[in-house]
DNA sequence: AAACCGGTGCAATAGAGTTGCAAAGTTTTA
DNA sequence: TAAAACTTTGCAACTCTATTGCACCGGTTT
């Protein structure tokens, strides 16, 4: 699917620096944060790339993921994504290269909760060496 | 058991400061970031506060739990932890009151990786609405 | 053309975490 | 017992990510 098709699929409007980042994240496979968007390009705006990121979360074309590196990452959603807890998945931070991978071949096991718990929303993070390190 | 035998059987030389915060640690049954913990006393220093609980968290007394929330938390270790993948469990935050609890009576299940990553530490929370906020 | 509006860029701020350093307190050693 | 050595504590300062306010710019609508 063409980048622009893919914003307005999402009723994102395409800009040129929505495109561009877009562009960036379907050419990495592994998560990537702010900061480190920021250093793919030469000169941007910080600001617009946060509220970029934010706006393609708020619609569904990326998740956020909280790995514990004290940076939020972000990845892209899966197509069909809801962000309902189905469609979560695992994800896989390297200790070595620290990079953070989507696991999306299995899905986040079910866990049974205390009584009357409701669940909502689940991050799962394992942390481990990924088999580029190995 | 006494609390300064619980610093002493951990090798942690019990002053008056760490007994006391370790004490306020287990009225809680709920996890506490650094913040909230300081305004459980009248005058500490946040400094102190902060290394009193890396000292535990190094003697294994206490875990730290990241939550999502941004602030990092701490929640006692059960007894005999060794903070291996297998002493894990699952916690469990509420989105309403926005505490933090373990739920120590599941362990963390097993999730298959992708060939060659190596597991190390597994982070799995839960948001939802816990039984007190139904 | 004027008003409008979303998007962008810059500057500034907030908040958590962390470090350096010196004072106070404890323990060890001569 | 006194001096030296080490640990803990308190204060101040700083780092870094996330976030907000405000002004500007470009395109669209009235």
């Amino acid at each position: 699917m063409k980048i622009e098709d893919k914003l307005l699929k999402n009723k994102v409007k395409p800009t040129a620096m929505r495109l561009l980042v877009l562009r960036k994240l379907m050419e990495r496979n592994s998560a990537i944060g702010l900061t480190e968007l920021e250093n793919l390009f030469d000169k941007v705006d910080r600001t617009t790339l946060y509220r970029t990121l934010k706006t393609f979360e708020k619609n569904k074309l990326i998740h956020s993921i909280d790995d514990g590196t004290g940076m939020t990452k972000y990845a892209l959603c899966l197509e069909g994504c809801e962000c309902n807890p189905e469609d979560l998945h695992v994800h896989f931070h390297c200790n070595n290269c620290k990079e953070t991978f989507c696991v999306t071949d299995t899905g986040i096991p079910l866990v049974q909760l205390p009584m009357n718990f409701k669940l909502e929303e689940i991050n799962m993070v394992i942390k481990g060496i990924c088999s580029s390190c190995k």
